[in-house]
DNA sequence: CTGTTAGCGCTTTCAC
DNA sequence: GTGAAAGCGCTAACAG
């Protein structure tokens, strides 16, 4: 297979190919598509020309023509990637490779950006869009009034009628108590992060309604204040002055868990045996590298952006099934180290 | 500005804003464009209809028709995203907000995806490709017969013939022992990573060629491992063990340095009163949650990525200035926190 | 100032 | 089997 010319040279058409293969223009595009009725002998004359001289079909002119373009846009604030990058490979993946490609935008969080971008989506004639917070709480809708069908993906639309998908926060502090619970643990307190965010809110309102399930209580309020390992460390040290008898502490992030456990270390308690730990995100870089490693809750994060392309694939289909609108949270899963299980 | 229409509706033609407003085609795509000579009353009214209806223009029919489509094509193997981000936003930085839509595509480091998705590019007639590594080593180049300029970012390309743009890494190297020295240390140590990482050597060079500039010596050799928080806790113990009397370790990145943190505290070491300890990358959420807060070398990834777009801009204009072909090695920057100077 | 014409590269009837 | 012709949506000459 050749790979084309030299940079130089403009790009071979379909009627050059044609030209020197001797068959006209419509004859080439059924060879080289496989379609219609064309003799054996013709194709392999055509295919070998448009080889050997580097044809590679244009494929804005093909979208022009079938209306659809075979490209998604990927409309993001989210700027450090975590939750973005597995949800572009998921999305990728669903689509299956090759037959769609992304277009990425970064709107930076500004909302004049953000229509900018739309806007640009638009005009190259996307077939749909995902819309792709950094956070969980609802943000504003696009709007009903576009071309495409656009899936809200982690963070959803504040409009019940968009079709949103994002993590199950609630199941997740359940889970992760329940996880605590079953190993042996019941005097268990919980620090989490900021509480502008509904991802804390929301997580701890499983934690509270794991433990009200077992007919048990929090040690003290959940705690709020940061994201941060520096909160972990500060939160837990006075957790365990107020608290001295945690036998867990439930956080609402991995780096909030790591701070937890170097206070811990810092005090002499040891981990799991005294005081069992479990994070959230499980964010690789701080679960495995933590001494111990790290347990934590995992959102699925590249099956959020599968199950999103799955999604925005069908409302782009010839009847978008109707009752898929709404807010779907989906699973999340306990990913178990060594914090909460001694290893041996 | 009306949002266009609902979504079930095709998406308006010029030909159809231009009946709707009683002109040709022609007239009310100069009208749209602020091109040719258009009465007032004409342009108003055009417009007027375009707005009411929702006309978005289709990029690709103009696309088709310029030969050009305002679009890149990002080729990555960087599966978590940390250089590939920073990159993407400084591309779309230098190229103007909306003026060039990225097409980003993973190829999980597979090489034959990466063809497959070459090709899809190639068929979507992006103006240029960056093709972005996770290693600093060189990788193959896609060769010089692709009909579109390519730059490659981060990993350069074997091919000293293309254009490539990669940190620094012997310059941060130095810039890590000068810092050092300017804060008086002079028995310093070297912590690094994978060995079959040529970022790793890179740097030990720049350390090396800085300690020898200063007339000194590094305490042992270079420790190469992996690229992890144990291996620096590991690595320090071992290091303080064989050299008690060694002031600072410079670390090849600030996964191992947190390690190497851990390990001076548990030892009792104060940092940076009698150990000082730089990191490598400068990836926020380790540097700014250590304790104490870690002093690193920054790649300035959003500037790489800013300065390949343009490299690419360049190559894709009229006159592709042929003297800036071979690999540009870019500044490095430090930025100082409490790991190498105390703080009040 | 406005409209007519041609054509970007391709696919798709529909005759031959 | 093959080719001629129309047209996707738009822009850029050129006449009028």
């Amino acid at each position: 297979m050749h790979e084309g010319q030299p940079a130089s040279t403009y790009p071979a058409t379909l009627s050059e190919v044609a030209k020197l293969a001797r068959v006209s223009v419509s004859t080439a595009s059924k060879a080289i598509n496989g379609r219609g009725d064309v003799s054996e002998e013709t194709r392999r004359r055509v295919v070998e020309t448009a080889d050997r001289i580097g044809f590679t079909p244009n494929q804005l002119a093909r979208s022009l023509l079938a209306g659809r373009t075979g490209t998604v846009g990927l409309l993001t604030s989210d700027l450090e990637g975590r939750f973005v990058l597995p949800i572009l490979m998921g999305a990728e993946d669903a689509f299956g490779a090759g037959q769609v490609n992304v277009f990425l935008c970064d709107a930076r969080g500004d909302a004049i950006r953000e229509q900018h971008q739309l806007k640009a989506l638009l005009k190259r004639r996307v077939d749909g869009i995902i819309v792709v917070g950094r956070q969980t709480d609802a943000r504003p809708s696009l709007g009903h009034s576009l071309p495409v069908p656009v899936v809200y993906a982690y963070a959803p639309s504040e409009d019940p009628s968009d079709v949103s998908l994002t993590p199950d926060n609630e199941a997740g502090g359940r889970l992760a108590i329940e996880h605590l619970l079953s190993c042996g643990r019941s005097r268990i307190g919980h620090i989490t992060g900021d509480p502008s965010y509904a991802a804390a809110h929301d997580r701890a309102r499983g934690v509270r309604q794991a433990l009200g399930a077992a007919g048990l209580e929090l040690r003290g309020e959940p705690m709020f204040s940061e994201w941060s390992e520096r909160w972990g460390r500060d939160a837990a040290a006075m957790l365990l002055d107020q608290h001295p008898d945690v036998d867990a502490i439930a956080c609402g992030s991995d780096q909030i868990a790591r701070g937890v456990l170097d206070t811990l270390r810092d005090l002499g308690r040891r981990v799991p045996e005294d005081v069992a730990v479990i994070g959230y995100d499980n964010w690789e870089v701080l679960t495995t590298n933590a001494r111990p490693e790290l347990t934590s809750i995992d959102a699925n994060l590249q099956q959020l952006g599968r199950e999103s392309a799955l999604a925005l694939f069908k409302a782009m289909g010839p009847n978008p099934a109707q009752g898929t609108d709404g807010v779907r949270h989906l699973p999340v899963r306990l990913v178990i180290r060594g914090s909460t299980i001694a290893r041996r």
